[in-house]
DNA sequence: CGTATGCTCAAACGATCGTTTGAACCGGCC
DNA sequence: GGCCGGTTCAAACGATCGTTTGAGCATACG
């Protein structure tokens, strides 16, 4: 009753990776076994202690290795408009929205956002630690530059807002991947107008009076 | 290393639903256990399939018992206000967000919410089904309303704005209980101001041009 | 050749899981 | 008293969990 036992290629680790992404997705942290896991990347039971260490580290290390890249794209993007005296709203926020969405443009990556909305919605305590260690740098720096961009607000009433949109691309990225769409759209066409249609709906919600 | 052993008072299936509530919240479905949630309600082990026949049907019962009231509340403030002439799409979202926020003003209520964010960021299908098939239509007059209220927005649009809000409100929502709020405003007159502070949010969301 | 080193393997470890069992207890009714 | 339906109890069931073990295999270097 099993997922199907085929292997993607690539090495051990990346296998073990894959695997964990999609059941993790499918089944939580708790619920995906590393027996069902393992049988689905095709590699043995022990290759997970061997390489990782224990079933813990492996679920940082399905974080880390996308995390990494995307919380890089945004900052590298959020630094070409920050501070800038012409930037806008719109600037910032495709600044955060648009490397997610390129990220869960493939299949996996798609599945990752379920897992980073799974992440989000529970409440483990050393999960969200280990994420605001290693990424809190990023929603802090994306903080700062909305407060600058809405003076009118006060703290509590951005992070309020913040907090609500956040909330809610999390929610929609995670729908992604799933979706059959028109074939008479191509599929930068399509990405484009997610973009605008997230980042409107956003400055909707962070500028509203 | 199990939570504190003190039951609440009650019978014992109502026991065995606040301690369900409390730990499905902090550990999830699959990270709770019977033996911990028997022992935090203080209750034999054998209670939960003598009450409720499996530890699955005890998570569709932790769901009823809430959402029947919440879904009953949110169609009666909606018949107040659908299909008249006057009626504000302010008015249609304050009957969706008020039942909620007055559910989530005692502590195990607000628990629930957190099951319920949950629930609704897992994409398990059985639970999703269990959901869908009884309380999908409160949510489908909703979206009917909304139609009426948005002519301009074409159904996909408008599916689109809803799924975004509903996502930011259920995990806006998951968060309450837990906030420290200071002591000079009363109860009554906090719920009163985030209830508006969501009903702007949505307001905004779903009407931008 | 011998021998390190990195990796994979089947097998087993103790712990914990959801569920079931059968005896014991309880109030109310003949 | 004797009996009975509803409930609680300790104990055990087989299954599955994360982790560990030690032998086996391959490749590289002296």
């Amino acid at each position: 009753m099993d997922g199907s036992p085929v292997n993607s290629s690539g090495s051990t680790k990346e296998r073990i990776l894959g695997a964990a992404e999609l059941l993790f997705a499918q089944r939580g942290f708790e619920g995906a076994s590393l027996r069902q896991l393992t049988a689905a990347a095709g590699v043995n039971l022990a290759a997970v202690n061997y390489h990782f260490g224990s079933k813990d580290k492996l679920v940082e290390e399905v974080f880390r290795r996308r995390l990494d890249a995307l919380n890089e794209s945004r900052l590298v993007a959020l630094a070409k408009v920050a501070g800038a005296p012409g930037t806008t709203l719109e600037d910032v926020l495709e600044a955060y929205i648009r490397p997610a969405l390129e990220l869960s443009h493939d299949n996996s990556g798609a599945l990752f956002m379920r897992v980073l909305a799974r992440a989000f919605a529970e409440h483990d305590d050393s999960l969200r630690q280990f994420l605001s260690t290693n990424y809190g740098h990023v929603m802090r720096q994306f903080t700062a530059e909305f407060a600058r961009l809405l003076p009118q607000l006060s703290k509590p009433e951005l992070y309020w807002r913040i907090d609500l949109v956040t909330g809610a691309l999390t929610h929609a990225m995670s729908g992604f991947g799933m979706i059959q769409r028109k074939s008479d759209v191509s599929e930068h066409a399509h990405r484009e107008q997610t973009v605008q249609h997230l980042v409107r709906f956003a400055v909707a919600g962070l500028s509203h009076p």
